[in-house]
DNA sequence: GCCGTCAATATCGTCCTACGATTTCATCTG
DNA sequence: CAGATGAAATCGTAGGACGATATTGACGGC
């Protein structure tokens, strides 16, 4: 509906890094050798510099003058920060979609629906669709257009990947349960337990962000 | 202390766009013509789409393939949407700032004498300054680094760009208390009162907002 | 053996040219 | 005057060039 006929390298390159660091292929902490990369995916390096400029604006990489890009390696600290902002922000959609009364049970129930794929296989693939469709479902229900802009839900995904080799499976059904329980009580319309929702999500990530070990902030 | 030692053309570039928006000299809806602007900045074609495409990424400016960009206009629903999301992220400063009981009263006291300057010479171009030290004090005070990263303050500055010929001075003075209100509070350390003048603040500006013409969001 | 100096190398930042792709706009035709 | 048409303007991408800077490794002094 609002995507432009036509999508360019640059937001190709963008994507495919973005997805990249989704699926693995790059972690955070990587140094991005212009060089390489534009051989590895076929452009060319003005193409290629416009992305990873795109992308540090997004808190994705980071720039350093001489030194080049290198994805961005959060601190606990700044996924501390990240989690108090998302939050904000999550609360704020959850509030918006109960509110707004919506018949968009439809949506939802598709992020539901693939909530339960994922308890079927539990593989980190469906886990990360999974995320996915729930905040595109999410900021569609809320109806506020800014809000899936300034989210920053790829600097979310950062901290994913630095945390997943210490993540057990307890814990993502854990999570995707609580993308559950926010999901439920917005299409109730229940605004007050919705934003119990989404503090107890968040709760209970935060709560696992202090308990994780220094290597997965400053390790190298 | 957090700047890099050098900066780069491209920075350069983009900070004298979200300037000039500032000031007036690029006005929302103004087609950007890429051999234009690199004779008027000195600069080449590279270095401005790259400062092009970081604009895109703050939604200050937006690109449309083989039609170039232009300086994003907002709708007054775009307005309405972007308030609803900067309100959040303030309350949440304010809380943070509110709540840290820093000693920084000497930051918040920056802000409120600008203010008091604001009030003497009534200029436009103070009044921007008040804003700009207002919203720095605030998230220093905060703590949270992702706060500023996130908030749409840039996003914002389009809509004031937008509605200056239709701002009164008394407005601009009301909006200016609305400040020093919360700068106040924040400096008390009182959480709630902190809130609730942002709840006040948001709620004229969404006043006045619902008044304008339709011409400062639609107007050619 | 350790540390500072210095040259060699790798990489980046910026500018430039080139050319196909697409839109825009004035002109022509009926 | 509506629609076709072609020229001009503008953009998107590729790629080369060269100075600037960081990094690395060799060298020599202690």
């Amino acid at each position: 509906m609002n995507a432009p006929a036509t999508i360019g390298t640059t937001e190709k390159v963008a994507d495919a890094i973005r997805s990249g660091i989704r699926t693995g292929q790059f972690v955070p902490g990587q140094h991005l050798v212009e060089a390489e990369l534009t051989l590895r995916l076929g452009i060319s390096r003005s193409s290629l510099r416009e992305a990873l400029r795109h992308l540090s604006g997004d808190g994705i990489v980071a720039i350093h003058r001489y030194r080049g890009a290198h994805i961005n390696r959060l601190t606990r600290r700044e996924v501390r920060d990240l989690l108090e902002v998302l939050e904000q922000l999550v609360t704020l959609a959850a509030r918006l979609g109960a509110a707004s009364g919506h018949a968009n049970r439809s949506l939802m129930d598709a992020a539901l629906e693939a909530a339960r794929r994922h308890d079927a296989d539990g593989d980190h693939r469906t886990y990360i669709a999974v995320r996915q469709a729930f905040y595109d479902c999410l900021f569609e229900v809320a109806g506020n257009q800014e809000l899936p802009r300034v989210t920053p839900l790829r600097r979310a995904d950062l901290f994913r990947a630095q945390i997943r080799p210490y993540q057990t499976r307890e814990q993502q059904d854990s999570h995707t349960e609580g993308y559950r329980a926010i999901a439920q009580t917005v299409n109730a319309g229940d605004v007050e337990a919705a934003e119990a929702a989404v503090a107890a999500l968040f709760a209970q990530t935060r709560e696992m962000v202090d308990v994780l070990p220094d290597m997965a902030f400053e390790g190298d």
